[in-house]
This record gives structure tokens, sequence and C-alpha cells, in this order.
DNA sequence: CTGAAAGCGCTTACAG
DNA sequence: CTGAAAGCGCTTACAG
């Protein structure tokens, strides 16, 4: 390994180290690494050689002082759950240490909460903000931003809005696609668990589910829906209320993980199995799934991948601002998975 | 806001902004930003003015670029709980943004797999580790680091070794207290659900889970005692063996947080509630405990804060080590405290 | 106690 | 397709 010594007695390998080796300019290095066209395909090779050969990886700090995508990114929430939180929080953070973006983190209560939080990342230099459900449904939040001519992006956003530049995944197709499943497991008297009233994905995971019912011919008994609010014990409670109904349901689909995780709680209680007298599934895929046993079949939302890509288009929505370029939103859909683990089994397995 | 147009085209207040306004050198801007003590009280207190006034906040990149202090450091787990390992890296990558340090991120599964992840840090320019548990106790491991010569630092490491740089808390104190607690409300029979073998943290806590019954002249049941694996369904059975003795404890303490959640499922399953029949205690403070109903008395480990200053530690000795200078081991502990929510209760509530 | 110079590692903007 | 120059914002090392 060819380092050279710095400043300060430290060894690294640097983007002129590698020009030496390769006898070219720290310019075409930097091209190559960069992935530019206009590099000659045997220039390029030897200059991959090298890197390989050296161990370069590229100075992040100095590349973002370079390019001054520097950008000072708020970030805010509103109490969501802990381990949807947590797993945004380590997308968020990864990819704006990569970017080198700087973090303002904030968190208020609901949306009225919000006007101060933002006035305060504003004051900090503040240039763009990045929001997490339910946040980023609320278009009073959206006002204060625009009022601000805060540039935002909104984070698994359930309604639809062409102004505003997003990352989601398709909640009704997410529901539909679950439901659609239990009910080919032969499940026909399924519950479902509502998420909090406050969050618009709560709304579309519903309707996901209705209308997945409907095109089987299954009326959906209003026994059967209940309303959660995001957390377990909210889903204890909803499934007690559900399984004790006289014609109790052979599945529930929760609204989330939490709920969910609560509602196998119930089952338990009642001296019943999971799966096999009641299936139970959630939505999301945090933690929270694989930690309890059984092990929840789910929704998968890729939530930290979500975030990561936030801060990318919140990046790309700064640059744009600073060079007085117009930013079109941009509005990415992100797939969902199935999950299938053991807390869902075909119908009378019992 | 005085903010000056950048090459390209944005609005950033720099260090120069402030030393025009007060009308001293960059350099003392400098000086007063990072507290050093040669700075007249006046010059000082007008710098500051200034940085107040016109926002001035500093670029991360920029002052990593220039005190070298971005140091690539590697990070080994070996997947402890989901919950665990989410706070534990929302501490990490917050301080190493802060710090500009770069993340090599591998896992491995147990001490045999260490040496070819750590191998491939190494060839990745990698100036030190930092290591979750349970390899940050692992002696192998910590061979493998010295063969390598690189730096390490230990994160909530049980075992006791002065040669080693680490973060913890006292994990026999703190089982210590919570079985001192458990008793102070009345329970004489106490179970206890072991962690993981191969953690050593598993072993001292319940060394002082031992201690502080003996103390209070409680003998130990071993049908009391079970062996878990850190893991939601362990908690679960082991909390159903033992609540299926005759005499079945008044309480039980896990060794983490998905254990006793796991026991509050068995608990609920078997009719029984939490706390009015039987008490339910966990260690962490992770999601998990606050997540479940009823939400869990446990121990609180700041996870977060002890992973933050891991990095702190870590690039404290990268710097010592390319200064040439040598570099004290450092042991810091952490303090933890107890924190009682509704999973615990007096003895014969019910 | 304060400042002018040089440099951290990379990229943009310009020339050729 | 390639390179020389200048600059990103900050700090170290040296003078005074």
């Amino acid at each position: 390994m060819a380092r050279k010594v710095s400043r300060r007695g430290g060894n690294i390998v640097t983007i002129h180290d590698v020009a030496r080796h390769v006898g070219v300019s720290p310019m075409t290095v930097s091209r190559v690494i960069n992935g530019e066209k206009n590099v000659r395909e045997e220039t390029r090779a030897k200059v991959l050689a090298s890197v390989e050969a050296l161990n370069y990886s590229p100075n992040l700090a100095a590349r973002s002082l370079a390019t001054q995508d520097s950008a000072r990114i708020g970030l805010l929430y509103s109490n969501p759950s802990v381990a949807f939180l947590s797993e945004f929080l380590v997308g968020i953070l990864s990819e704006s240490s990569q970017s080198g973006a700087q973090l303002l983190i904030e968190s208020c209560e609901g949306p009225e909460g919000a006007t101060a939080a933002l006035e305060k990342m504003k004051a900090n230099g503040c240039d763009g903000v990045i929001l997490s459900p339910p946040l980023s449904d609320s278009s009073r939040v959206a006002k204060v931003l625009r009022d601000m001519d805060l540039p935002f992006v909104g984070v698994a956003m359930a309604r639809p809005d062409p102004q505003v530049c997003c990352v989601t995944i398709d909640d009704f197709k997410a529901a539909f696609s679950m439901t659609k499943r239990l009910i080919e497991l032969g499940h026909q008297r399924i519950g479902f668990i509502k998420g909090h009233p406050n969050a618009y994905a709560s709304q579309t995971r519903f309707e996901g589910f209705e209308a997945a019912m409907q095109k089987a011919g299954i009326t959906v008994d209003p026994a059967l829906v209940a309303q959660g609010y995001f957390t377990y014990r909210s889903g204890f409670d909803a499934a007690e209320r559900m399984l004790n109904c006289k014609d109790r349901p052979t599945a529930i689909f929760a609204s989330n993980d939490d709920m969910a995780a609560g509602a196998v709680a119930t089952v338990h209680r009642m001296g019943l199995d999971v799966p096999d007298h009641v299936t139970i599934v959630g939505f999301d895929d945090t933690a929270m799934a694989s930690s309890v046993w059984p092990e929840l079949t789910t929704v998968r939302q890729p939530i930290a991948d979500m975030a990561a890509l936030s801060v990318r288009l919140m990046n790309d929505q700064i640059r744009a601002k600073r060079l007085g370029k117009p930013f079109e939103p941009v509005r990415e859909i992100r797939d969902f998975a199935l999950i299938e683990r053991q807390s869902s089994a075909p119908v009378g397995t019992a």
C-alpha cells in the first residue's frame, strides 16, 4: 500500500497517489471515479486497476467541501412508532453522512407544533426539510414550509400531492395484496385493525383491504373493523373485541407491526394459538415483526431505503434551488414485499 | 442574514463573514468557536455575538478535512437484538457524521467469522474498529485485531480487560440494583432468565442477581433460573417452565427486554396478569420495552450514547496513533438507570 | 493575544 | 479525451 505521510503524520492514499501511479493527472482519476464518459477506455482501465491496487477510496469530506453538496437538512418527526423511527433514522443518517449533509433534527407534537420547530430550523440555516409520517401528509405543515420558502420531501406519504416531492410505497396496493393473500389461504372472516386516524396511510391501507375483499365477493363485517392507534396496546384491545365476537375472525390484518404484535398477545391470552387458530399479519416489517414469536407475516416497507432516498432528493432539490434551476417534484414509489413468516397459515389449520 | 454567494451560487455564512463582521481575522473566529483560551475576553464576546447574529455554524466537511480527523472507522457486529442494534447504529452514525468519520460496517457470525470481516475492513483502509457485544468481549477477536495492528474500542463489555479501550455500564451493579428493587417490592421468589451464553454480560448480570439475593438472605431456587438466548422466544419458553413450577415465582427478571417481552406473553397466555400476578422486568430499555403492553420496567443502558462515545474514543485513539503518541486505554463506565413502568408492582397485588 | 500563509483532498470551470 | 489553475471552508504551524 503506497501511502503518503500527511501533514499530521497520517497515511492516506489520495487521488494524487493514484494519478502518479498511473501517470495521469488527478483530474482524470477524478473523472474515472465519478463515472464520467470522456475518458479513453484504456486510461479508465488503468486508473481502475490502480485504485484497486492502492486501495484508494475517496475522502468524503473533501468531496463534499469541493462540490458544495453539504446542505443543511432538517428532519422533522412527530412520534411515530419507535421501531419505525429508528429504521428511518438509520437511513437518514447513513445517507447524509455519505453525501456530507448536515442534519438538524427536531420533533414536534402533531402538525400544530410543527411551526415552531420549523422556524427554529430555518433560523439555524436549514436548506430543506424531510418529513416523516404522519407529518408528511399534513397540508398544514406543507403550507408553513411553502410560506417559509423551504423545499421539502415527504416520506411514506399516502395522499398523492403532485406538488410535493416524496418517497412512498403504494399503500393501497400493498394492503390489497396482503388481503388477497389471506383470501388465497382460505380466510373469509378477516378482521382489520386501522391505524391512527391522523395518518392518511391508515385510510389508504383500509381502502386496499376493502377493495380486495370486495373483489373476492366477501362482505366486510363492520364488527371486524376496529380503530387502532399504531400502538401495541391498541392492537391488543382491538383484537380482543374482535375475538369476542360470536363468529370470530380466522385472520386479523393489523395496519402496522406493533398492533399485530399486540393482537398476537391477545390471541395467546385467550388460550388460542397463532397461526393455528388465528392468523395475524402486520405492516411495515420493522424490528418488531421479527422480534416477537411467532415472527410476523407482514408487508415490507423499505423504510431505511426510503429515508436514504429522501436525503438524495432533498440534496438535488437544494442544489437546483441554489443554481436557480427549476426542480420538478419527483414522486418515487418503491416496491413493497409480502414477507411470510410464522404468524400466518391456511384457514382451519388447528 | 449576511450571506455570500458561493462559487456555485449558494448562500453560506462562513468564518470569513463573521471575521469581517467583527473586524478580526478568521483565525480568531476559529479560536473562539473551538473554545481556545488565548483570546481576549472582549474579542471573544464580540465574535460570539456575531456568530449569533449571522447565524453562523461551521461547515463540518471543511473542518474534518482541515483537521484530518476523518478516520475510517469499522463497525463489526454479530446479530444482537435488532432493537439493540438499531439504537447502537443511531449513536454511531450521528457521532461519526459529526466528527466526519467514514464508516465501514460489517457483520459476522460469531467470533469465528470475524477474521474475514476484519481483513476486508483492513483492506479498505480501515483505521480502527468498534466492536458491539458480544464480539467486544471475545479475546479471540481482540487477538486478531492486535495482530493486525488495528486499534479498537469495545462497547458494552462485561469482562474487564485493562488493555482494552471500552465503554460500558456496570452490569453487575445494574442487575444488583434491579434485584434489590424487586426485593423491596416484597418479592422473594424471583425467577431469572439468563442471556446468551456467548455473552459475558449474561454471566455478569446473573452474578449481580445472585449477589443481591444472597445479601437479602434469600436462597436462589435453581428451578427459577433458566437459560435464555436474548430472544423473545427464549424468554417465552423460559418463563413458561418457571411458571409451571408448583411454587411459581412472583417476579421474573429477564436479562434483556426481548426476553422480558416474551415472558409477559407467557404470563398472559396462562390467563394471568402482569404485574398483578407476576412482575416482569427486563434489561436495556430498547424500543421493545416501551412498545409492548404493559410497558416494561427495565434497566436503562444508554446504548446510543455509549456508541457515540465509542466513536469519539476511536477518533482519539487513531489520532494518537497517527501522531505516534501513546494512547492509554480508557475504560468509560456510564450510568445505568432503573426505569419503572407498568410491568412491575409490589408482591401480592392481585 | 492575534494574524498571514499554506494546506487538507477533491471538484468546477476553463483551455486545449 | 486530458490537464493546470483556482477554490470549497476550515485549521495547523509559525511569527509576531
